[in-house]
RNA sequence: GGGCGCGUAGCUCAGAUGGACUAGAGCAUCUGCCUUCUAAGCAGAGGGUCGCAGGUUCGAAUCCUGCCGCGCCUACCA
């Protein structure tokens, strides 16, 4: 409703600026006065216009607030300081449209869309790094659809790589363990953290040896090629572990839709497609000679310029330099060339399609599907969207233009506009924290702020390891706070306090800062937190509860809205309410900015907020009856707020607390 | 060398699309508040040359340029 008005409020200007002054603005800055007594929204764009129309910015706004006039669900406008238009709502009209919970009708946009996520190499457990992904991921699937839109979740499983391959050489080569004896430690509960310390140890014996990386090599190529016994072995253990990692996200209520896998990439010879078609458009472009002699290469438009500028060798050189090889000069493809096949499937411009098979059951009913080279006949149809997001580190910046420029080069910019490179920065360890571990630090690591955490290594917390130990801690309050559950209710609420902090605490950062991991931030169940949110629910719920009312359905119909919202402290009070009221408009900004922070950030002032006013307004002890009533819709109403953009954010709220 | 990102309170971080007041939170430190709808809470105090120097602008933490410091990317690895 409050981004409703603000569109509403956003047209009237613009028309008034196209008929009086012919002004065409293409963005109009809408912000919000620094107190709520000035008005609901500032628009300061009588200072920009300044320049255009060589008037003082005050004059301007006098003309704007006198020619826009009245407009429905404003109280009136006023121009302020040295020339901003303040607009005050009707409060008592957006109050009752707020408590009514209406929602007004706006276009959304038509159209799949595409997010991927997680895309965890199966040879080993989950870490911190990776649940920052899948927590960023699933996020923002919530909030598309908490707006409207029509999602499919992928998680990109490739099964085929290196680290596949690592693991497989070390059961093979370290352990010497047959089919059988590794197929019977795929039933232990932790298989993936067996994996990760025979990936770590794999990973060290190769530098004993040199000798040791010809047989990672050869491994790799029975991977790829399939059909032998290698391959079969890397199919149980990466399907092994991608069962832990779905198991482990499932904890956090992370769920997909499809699991693409690399291996039917290659078999169903998806590669082949797209290279005829990049040939055909002249994307790839075969070099006879210089150092990517015998290669398929693609030339990168950024430098191309730079290359110009220089002569000769110089600039023959640059040109080289700025040449990214798709097909080595042995025939094989790397790994940007598949992921360039695989973007184009996902845009239904490869003309092939993956065969499916179910995977995994959900307990809520949900089917998960598994790429296969046979499948069923009737599956659901994936791929083929209308735009895609890619929850993807940082480091992948470069790959995934090279991915995006390939697009534009076969002639879709329109799909390389819609493509996403969701980026976001890695998660490190202080290293406190990795003393903690009872890892050894190098004086050189001791001495930075963070140090990266490296699967390679076996350096890093496992994602079920946190997990348990916030749901212990969660526990053990719970256990104090409320020993009339029972203990499978307790656990319950522990499991989503526990999910909730964890949640909170990888989207309360921005995307692009690196989170340095502390247990002690991490395990905090205080301040800016989670559970600090969740218990503003929890406080709110039981107003509602004690007083025999049910907290999900509120009938404001009889509040007397135009009472309590003036004067001091009803502004104060209306506060609360416009800031409840503005949680759609911060999905939509986090859409458009694919920031997730500013949900959680949002959901921490409103709970703030909340508990402020909880403790400034006993509302059961309230003897004015109709006063008591306003008071209960405000908790209503900020509570289902609450609740919303947490759900959101994927963090449940528990019943007590 | 080139590309991307970061530098704001003791610590961890917000300040999207330049804006109106004293640059804000949380943690930590210190002071108060549990007989009330749960203190996983509330009220308050101290703590800042927004890395440095210029520039653009009516207005800069935010935009531009140059420095300084840190990180990542820059392979016929995936």
């Amino acid at each position: 409703m409050y981004r409703y008005l603000q569109r509403r409020l956003a047209d009237r200007v613009r028309a008034f600026l196209r008929e009086s002054y012919h002004i065409e603005l293409e963005k109009l800055v809408i912000e919000q006065p620094p107190q709520v007594e000035m008005g609901e929204y500032a628009l300061p764009l009588a200072f920009e216009l300044a320049r255009t129309l060589r008037k003082a910015p005050k004059k301007i706004a006098d003309e704007i607030v006198a020619g826009i006039g009245v407009v429905e669900g404003f109280a009136g406008f006023e121009v302020a300081g040295a020339g901003y238009i303040n607009a005050r709502v009707d409060r008592v009209a957006l109050a009752n449209a707020v408590a009514a919970g209406e929602v007004p009708d706006l276009a959304i946009p038509l159209g799949k869309i595409l997010v991927e996520h997680s895309s965890i190499n199966p040879n080993k457990a989950a870490h911190i790094g990776h649940l920052r992904n899948a927590i960023l991921g699933d996020t923002f699937v919530r909030l598309l659809r908490e707006a409207g839109r029509s999602v499919d979740v992928q998680n990109y499983i490739d099964n085929t790589g290196v680290q596949v391959a690592d693991v497989v050489v070390g059961f093979q080569h370290l352990e010497q363990k047959t089919y059988a004896e590794v197929e019977a430690l795929t039933k232990l509960p932790h298989f993936d953290y067996y994996c990760w310390d025979l990936y770590a140890r794999t990973s060290q014996w190769y530098g004993e040896d040199k000798a040791n990386l010809q047989i990672r090599a050869a491994t790799l190529q029975a991977l790829e090629h399939g059909g032998n016994a290698t391959a079969d072995l890397a199919e149980l253990i990466a399907t092994a572990v991608l069962r832990r990692h779905l198991e482990t996200m499932q904890r956090l209520d992370i769920e997909y839709d499809f699991l693409p896998r690399e291996s039917e990439i290659l078999r169903l010879h998806f590669w082949d497609a797209a290279f005829a078609q990049l040939k055909e458009k002249s994307v790839l472009t075969y070099e006879d000679s210089g150092k990517n002699k015998g290669c398929w290469v693609m030339k990168r438009v950024g430098a191309s310029a730079v290359a110009e500028v220089a002569e000769g060798e110089e600039a023959a050189k640059l040109a080289e330099d700025d040449q990214k090889v798709i097909v080595r000069s042995n025939g094989t493809v790397g790994y940007v060339g598949k992921d360039i096949a695989y973007h184009m499937w996902k845009f239904g411009l490869l003309g092939k399609d993956f065969c499916y098979i179910p995977f995994y059951h959900y307990p809520e009913g949900k089917q998960c599907w598994i790429s296969a080279e046979a499948g069923e006949a009737v599956h659901p149809h994936f791929g083929d969207v209308a735009e895609i997001y890619n929850v993807i580190d940082a480091r992948q910046s470069d790959p995934q233009n090279t991915v995006i420029e390939a697009l534009r080069g076969l002639g879709h910019d329109e799909m390389a506009d819609r493509y996403t490179h969701f980026s976001y920065e890695m998660v490190a360890l202080t290293p406190g924290c990795a003393a903690e571990l009872g890892y050894q630090l190098s004086e050189e690591d001791a001495a930075r702020s963070y140090i990266e955490v490296s699967g390679r290594k076996g350096f890093g917390v496992k994602a079920d390891d946190l997990l348990d130990k916030l749901i212990a801690s969660a526990r053990a309050e719970v256990d104090k706070r409320h020993p009339e559950l029972s203990d499978e209710e307790r656990h319950e609420t522990a499991r989503q306090i526990a999910v909730g902090a964890l949640r909170y605490f990888m989207l309360k950062v921005t995307k692009n800062s690196v989170i340095a991991f502390d247990f002690n931030d991490a395990l905090s169940f205080e301040g800016e937190t989670g559970p600090y949110a969740q218990y503003a629910v929890v406080r709110a719920g039981n107003i509602f509860r004690k007083a025999g009312l049910d907290a999900g359905h509120f009938d404001p119909s009889g509040v007397d809205f135009a009472r309590f919202l003036q004067g001091e402290e009803g502004t104060g009070l209306w506060e609360l309410w416009l800031v409840a009221a503005q949680t759609s408009a911060i999905v939509e900004q986090c859409i458009a900015t694919s920031e997730p922070a500013y949900a959680a950030k949002h959901a921490f002032k409103l709970a703030q907020m909340f508990n402020s006013f909880y403790h400034g307004h006993h509302i059961l002890t309230e003897a004015d009856e109709a006063r008591k009533q306003f008071l209960l819709a405000t908790a209503y109403v900020v509570r289902r707020e609450l609740v919303r953009v947490l759900a959101a954010m994927g963090i449940a709220v528990p019943a007590v607390m």
